[in-house]
DNA sequence: TCGGGCAAAAATGTATACATTTTTGTTTGA
DNA sequence: TCAAACAAAAATGTATACATTTTTGCCCGA
């Protein structure tokens, strides 16, 4: 009954013409397909756990839920399958994935690896002026955000593009298409359960703002192994806190660890 | 114009049963469905070469070419685009990607850090009994292969075999979907060009299977961090190879870089 | 000759009818 | 009561017609 699966990757078009940076990805100029909108509506559910592990999603109910014909449906189960939330079996249809703790922990360590490696081979290849420059200006800013004592939510928000932007700046400078999407699919791993919170103090954020300005300085300065293993701590880091918020309570402000927290 | 891509992930059916080792993984007992057919119809010419860089898939002339509707046409090219090989976009279509070298040696250095994970995630986990008795198995089967002194074409393939078994075992000892799927998706990059072959001799093979000695002791003996580098060192090392054989040219046997080669 | 604009052609997106498979529920027999 | 068998229902796979977008090629004017 067990069905092969397979890790896939999904194109953008004009790969050549890679953006220098890609953040924020901005959406087409035409407007989106059905397929499309579809397919961010249901990502939206499976993410925010409307559908329980094993849950199969029928076609033809969510066609009456979306007001679309199944072609659309179809191509939006398609695509969330392969980006690994849902489960397909000919004949059979889609089912919500199950993501247990096991595999949750599993996916911060792959990330941490992956984003590892990108530091290495944007060491290795060297940071362009653009890069670099993106880098210093998101430093600065995080300084400037953690020069006070406390962080407000809204400073949270900023300081979560400061951090996009230092780790996407990192990903586009290593050069590989591969390796950034695999980092992206890495956080997109949905909440298995509430209780799947990461504490995050101010503290912990001024160290993960040291951490980034260590991981720059090794880049700059083309400390390869360095810059790989620090990042790779950096990530990992994460999973300890994740572990330790599984075991015993913190009682730190908690934000959901669904990729958008700073990390 | 351009798009935003993500790597995705493909899943199977029932992933909490997971199967202790999944090699073959055996095809589904209903006859394919004509979308898978044309799946693999459509991988198998796109890895053979069959299409240039940028050109594009329409279609209708798939449809015709493939005696099928347009329906399972659409269905694999979307699955083939989210499995890297093949560029989307909205109302523009498909097209086939194009895979510099920069690429494909990215892709070994990714593989290398994955398979480096899967070593020491196995190592903590620590195997059990079948995933024991596999490993020296496969290893005792490599050491009897290796004996004589050449190999026979049909040694080569037996011997892939073996190395598939060594590095699959691994990866489910590791224990994460994630980790063993994008390693998969690392082995599906097309050769961009016919000098991508590495040379393989004789010497190699006895190398690399002295290599996964090492890693099983290392792994049965608990040392998650050298079975992490030995692991890494080992993929890596073809990618030294590949690199070798684009800029000087080996004498060697040369087997083409398809993930099929025993690494 | 070049470039913009327009219309025809072609390609992709969507809806839907039909085919095949799976699932479900009942019946029937032991 | 249980289980195998069968039929009805439902779900997915496929083909195709139509809608919308993109592309192509031509015309026209500067």
């Amino acid at each position: 009954m067990a069905r092969p699966c397979g890790l896939v990757y999904i194109s953008g078009w004009i790969p050549h013409v890679s953006p220098m940076f890609s953040s924020p990805p901005r959406p087409p100029a035409s407007p989106p397909t059905r397929s499309e909108s579809v397919i961010e509506t249901l990502r939206s559910a499976i993410l925010g756990g409307e559908f329980a592990p094993g849950e199969r999603l029928h076609e033809v109910k969510l066609t009456a839920r979306l007001g679309v014909s199944r072609t659309p449906v179809r191509s939006a189960l398609q695509k969330l399958a392969s980006e690994g939330l849902l489960d397909y079996a000919p004949n059979r249809g889609y089912a919500m994935r199950d993501f247990p703790v096991d595999e949750i922990i599993s996916a911060y360590e792959v990330r941490a690896v992956l984003e590892g490696l990108a530091a290495r081979l944007a060491t290795e290849r060297g940071l362009t002026a653009v890069h670099r420059a993106l880098l210093e200006r998101a430093l600065a800013d995080g300084d400037q955000l953690l020069a006070g004592g406390a962080l407000s939510p809204v400073d949270r928000g900023v300081y979560r593009d400061v951090n996009s932007t230092i780790h996407e700046t990192i990903h586009a400078a290593a050069g590989s298409r591969m390796l950034a999407d695999m980092v992206r699919l890495c956080q997109h791993v949905p909440v298995s359960s509430p209780r799947n919170v990461v504490a995050f103090e101010v503290r912990d954020v001024r160290r993960r703002h040291d951490d980034h300005h260590r991981i720059v300085e090794a880049i700059l300065s083309r400390e390869s192994w360095r810059a790989e293993m620090l990042m790779r701590d950096h990530v990992a880091s994460v999973k300890t806190s994740l572990i330790r918020s599984l075991t015993g309570s913190s009682t730190a402000e908690a934000a959901p660890v669904d990729g958008r927290a700073s990390v």
